[in-house]
RNA sequence: GCUCCCUUCGUCUAGCGGUCCAGGACGCGGCCCUCUCAAGGCUGAAACAUGGGUUCGAUUCCCAUAGGGAGCGCCA
């Protein structure tokens, strides 16, 4: 039997970190055993559920990389199924018409708390053969009242559930649209999904939906119920925190396989391995590494992560994510360096593709953003003639590389009994206009001749003014 | 309130009865390297929630307690 797991968002907002960790999981199940992964889209809030959410969903999927290979189905394309299914239950007498009104429902409820007992439905539309005027009714699921129900969870093992804890719940409201344990239940069985991967808060819910799986005599799926994620500060996940919806992470210039390898580490584990591709995520993957407890993001070790992505990722590919964060920084690229140049000379000194974006301004464009401390500090009156003496050497290169411009800084340094680094912070700052980049020789060379040149004489003349 | 789940350094985790005075990683401190910033190397502080069992022997198995979390909707 060949597996396939689904991931089923309701599209009632943005895609969240914690449900592209679930898919994730599922995906990567899928994945590693040849397997299908379906999407869906559980639609049948109609008050909350939105176009705009879907599309959120599904580009957040796509920037993710979580491809699927069926769907996205959506559940209020479904409804004669449903419709179909909830007849069959009540000609099977697994389910029934239920008038109650939801008055009247809050008012058993609130009784029963008062009382100190668990609030459920007590059945009392059970036995009951006639409608009721102007109530149009629910379906509801006639639930085993005795015995156990057992979940083989494959994250937690055996769960055992008393049948008498379980109500009879609504599986169709008035209007034909199923409610979410129902729909679950009958687009799993008829999705052919073989492994239910999906967040903890779904393991209470089960059991209900295995008696519903019971009684169309489908098959149960194996069920494995993740941990949840939690905020830095151990509560739930929320924009409290910072950054949820997954494309913020794009925003904030995360790479997406930076993201997936942070959160497959959430729960899961492969020895002391740290730092996966999508490839070696896909190979090691499987249910018995993922373990039980609830895991805290941590925003500080994404950025590591990303760090280390970014280190080996095609420095095209990273150049070309590069465009949309200068855009949006305001920079216009055209006239600067390659950026696969930039790429390469900052991807060891920056976490995010904003760090590089934040730290290269100085590449583009004529005007110079100034840290006049630095200035103060480092241009000064000692270094005028080494500083020209340079400016000569620099202008009569042949070839603008990285070579001869460090052999050009080395010589102009020793002509001055200077060290290296007394005429290379001073060439710094005149040319970046700060006191930090990557190695000066690697910075001039992506800098040009010509604005060098001209940054230079400019400094030098800021010091004959002083 | 009831039911269910969870519990190793601040955080993510390794550990599946002896190899553990508990290993790795992020973060934090120190040193080294060094033209700045990084990166890298070395190094330091830092954890088995508590109490009972089971066992020759528990971080590892069982039970309580405590602390977290989830569910109990015509939300998903």
């Amino acid at each position: 039997m060949t597996v396939r797991t689904r991931f089923a968002p309701s599209p009632t907002g943005f895609l969240h970190i914690g449900g592209v960790r679930t898919a994730l999981f599922a995906w990567l199940f899928a994945r590693h055993h040849g397997g299908q992964f379906v999407l869906r889209i559980e639609d049948t809030d109609r008050e909350r559920s939105t176009q705009a959410a879907v599309d959120a969903i599904l580009e957040g999927m796509a920037w993710a990389g979580l491809d699927w290979d069926e769907g996205p189905y959506y559940q209020m394309q479904r409804l004669d199924r449903y419709q179909a299914v909830a007849q069959q239950l009540l000609a099977s007498g697994h389910a029934y018409h239920c008038y109650c009104t939801r008055d009247e429902l809050d008012a058993m409820r609130a009784a029963q708390q008062a009382r100190g007992e668990k609030p459920r439905y007590d059945g009392r539309c059970r036995d009951r053969t006639s409608p009721r005027d102007g109530v149009p009714p629910v379906v509801r699921f006639r639930t085993p009242g005795e015995g156990t129900i057992v979940v083989e969870d494959l994250v937690r093992g055996r769960v055992e559930f008393a049948n008498a804890d379980l109500d009879d719940l609504v599986i169709m409201r008035p209007d034909g649209v199923p409610t979410f344990h129902f729909g679950v239940v009958v687009d799993d069985a008829d999705m052919g999904i073989t492994h239910v991967i999906r967040g903890d808060d779904h393991l209470n819910n089960t059991p209900r939906q295995m008696h519903i799986l019971a009684a169309l005599g489908e098959p149960t799926p194996a069920y494995a119920h993740l941990p949840m994620i939690l905020g830095p500060d151990g509560a739930k996940l929320s924009k409290r925190h910072g950054a949820v919806n997954v494309l913020e992470y794009r925003e904030a210039g995360f790479l997406p396989e930076a993201l997936l390898n942070c959160l497959v580490r959430l729960g899961w584990a492969a020895g002391d391995q740290e730092i996966f591709s999508i490839d070696e995520m896909v190979a090691l993957f499987d249910i018995d590494g993922v373990n039980a407890s609830a895991a805290r993001f941590d925003p500080e070790k994404l950025r590591w992560i990303n760090q280390q992505h970014l280190r080996g990722a095609d420095a095209g590919r990273v150049a070309a994510a590069l465009l949309p964060h200068y855009a949006a920084a305001g920079v216009d690229v055209a006239g600067g360096p390659p950026l696969e140049g930039v790429v390469d000379a900052y991807r060891e000194r920056a976490a995010t593709l904003r760090d590089i974006v934040d730290a290269s301004h100085y590449l583009f464009g004529d005007a110079l953003p100034r840290d006049e401390a630095a200035f103060r500090k480092h241009l000064v009156p000692a270094v005028r003639a080494p500083l020209l003496d340079l400016l000569l050497r620099l202008r009569a290169l042949p070839a603008w590389d990285r070579a001869a411009i460090h052999a050009a800084v080395a010589a102009a340094a020793e002509a001055a009994g200077l060290g290296f680094g007394k005429l290379g912070q001073p060439l710094r700052v005149a040319v970046t206009g700060g006191t930090v980049s990557p190695p000066i020789d690697a910075t001039l060379e992506l800098v040009g001749q010509a604005r060098t040149l001209a940054r230079i004489e400019a400094a030098l003349a800021g010091i004959a003014a002083a």
